[in-house]
DNA sequence: GATGAATGAGAATTCATTCAT
DNA sequence: TATGAATGAATTCTCATTCAT
């Protein structure tokens, strides 16, 4: 398998620091390759193309946030506490990868149109976190089940891309992990102020 | 003033349709000259370079979606009436210009970081329009008050934002307008069911 | 007319120069533009791509080639006559321009078997000299009709082409001219003694 | 003797046909060694580089040539019947290889200059047989001893030669055999009608 | 202002060849 | 001998931008 063989790793590592400190477009494979010590050829053993290096990034790491994702939250038994992991996580993971954050933020959206479709196949993996935690909310009459669980979970989603893509563009200058309790609390309860719900 | 001359509204078109066809990229700026009925030469008399068309095409929809936006708005008196108004004009403005919605859920994305910033820049603006929503909200005590408003707004417009690339993505298969109510419940009221807050 | 233009002209023989020199393949573009005295991307004005490049001086040349060949052709009546004025300007023309004589024996063969086919269709005009002259001599009962007319012309073209090539590959050392006579005889008599064909 | 080594044929036999259906350039090295089932890096045990493997093909095909040639021709008295057995085994054995045809008329031009002088070394040793034909015909008073030998073996191999790229370029469509007779007619009594001769 | 012919920088990718195993 | 993963040189072509008219 590819992924097993140790330039395959070294490469993508190389990608992501030269991605992170050039954007994606003034990234040259050559670039990429003497990061990684490896000839400009080589990548072509592993990679497609130039693309398939910024999509393999993505899927790779995608790959470790789900799974690191998963365990964090089966460890919370309710809907609210397994959201409130949900965030910190994501929170938390982007915070200690800000090569990372940079990329999936900024310069994987500067990709062509047929490539963010892709993106998005990847990202499903992770969005199904999302669902998995509304389904067993709204099961456990802990979730409201009046609105459709794809624009719950549109809401959830839009939410953190935005604080972190707007923490990623003020250069990281404060804590996003210290967000979590403001956005859990704005995401279950609202903008509005209870009492003016009844 | 430039945006007087004809040659420039014309160009702006122009390009919204080029590059919503093409994407960014894929639009050559002799391609937009062409269907502009202008001389490549004359796109550098209005612009300083391609990029500052699209820029020019997001500041020139910018501003009439801020004062569309804003002439609606004052039209509701409570915070909740205006978001929801904001929501539906947001969602009703991108839906009735599918092109232009491409240009800025996808193709403005795929700008280099810092032209990133200057779309910020311009979207502040209408930003704006929520932070003034929310202050009244806070004032009138309708919204919570103990959550910073950047963060409110960030919600509110990573959720907007967020479900329009997704019936961007979705090749504009269903009513966008129709989500303004969940939506604003969403946002105002939160996830979780009121009795459970207590 | 693209070909009017003056720098279309410079470009040919720019390249008739440098592909003489260095072969195709080693004849880079940039090595073309520079001694044309153009920019690279002044070629692309003009030619499709490299190949069309090859394909162009050769059309523009057999043009000519054709045109000055038919002109002298005709000031002589009899097919035989014709046959040898066809053979001294094949050699003559081809030895006045030693360049062109590479490309056109060495360098043009060197090209993909779909390029062969065009360069096939624009020696058509010229074959079709030779076709001109057999068919008069045929009726004039000069020229046996007991012989398929094509296969007459490729003993014809072949014998012309192969004499060419050899004195290319003979580095030229040799007047070309000089042979009209022998293989006009060779051609319009045969291998063989007369007396023997009795 | 490497020619006699398993892999060598094997290599051989996998270039014919790999080149007679890609093109030279068009055939990775890698190609044919799939097809010949080896390693690329074998083929670098067997031939010096990429070219040497298609002189290697003509080489060893050629070889065969003459010698099936000149058997069949020894069988002959005459200049005249040796000359027509010629003619025949020449079309017979490329009617016989249509992939080997492909590879002599079209790929093996498309050689870089200094290689189709390498070429041309290899050919002498048929051309020889040509040669021999006519010295024996020039002897026998058969063939006319006016006019220089090398000419007259132009003359013949430039016919087959454009005859038989005519028809690997028509696809072969018609029966090249058939031509013989009338191929060896031209070359021996020519295209003239012999009362005009006279 | 308007034109559009000319410019020229810039980089992904292929594939023949090598060499450690 | 045989392998095949790794190498890295080498070049076309595009297209945003300019500037003489």
């Amino acid at each position: 398998m590819k992924s097993d063989r140790p330039k395959y790793k070294q490469i993508i590592e190389a990608a992501v620091e030269v991605i992170a400190e050039n954007g994606f477009h003034a990234s040259q494979v050559s670039k990429i390759a003497k990061k990684a010590n490896v000839a400009d050829g080589t990548i072509y053993l592993y990679f497609k193309n130039k693309e398939d290096i910024l999509i393999s990034v993505f899927k790779e790491k995608m790959g470790s946030f789900v799974s690191i994702t998963r365990g964090a939250i089966q460890e919370q038994s309710s809907a609210s506490e397994k959201l409130q992991t949900f965030i910190h996580m994501h929170y938390y993971q982007l915070a200690s990868n800000p090569d990372l954050a940079i990329v999936t933020q900024l310069e994987l959206r500067q990709s062509k149109t047929e490539l963010r479709i892709e993106i998005n196949n990847i990202l499903k993996d992770y969005l199904q976190i999302i669902d998995d935690i509304l389904e067993q909310g709204i099961q456990d009459g802990e979730i409201r089940d009046d609105i459709n669980l794809q624009t719950m979970r549109q809401m959830i989603f839009g939410t953190l891309d935005e604080t972190v893509t707007t923490w990623v563009m003020k250069l990281q200058k404060y804590s996003l992990t210290n967000e979590t309790n403001e956005i859990h609390q704005l995401l279950t309860k609202g903008l509005f102020i209870a009492d003016k719900k009844g």
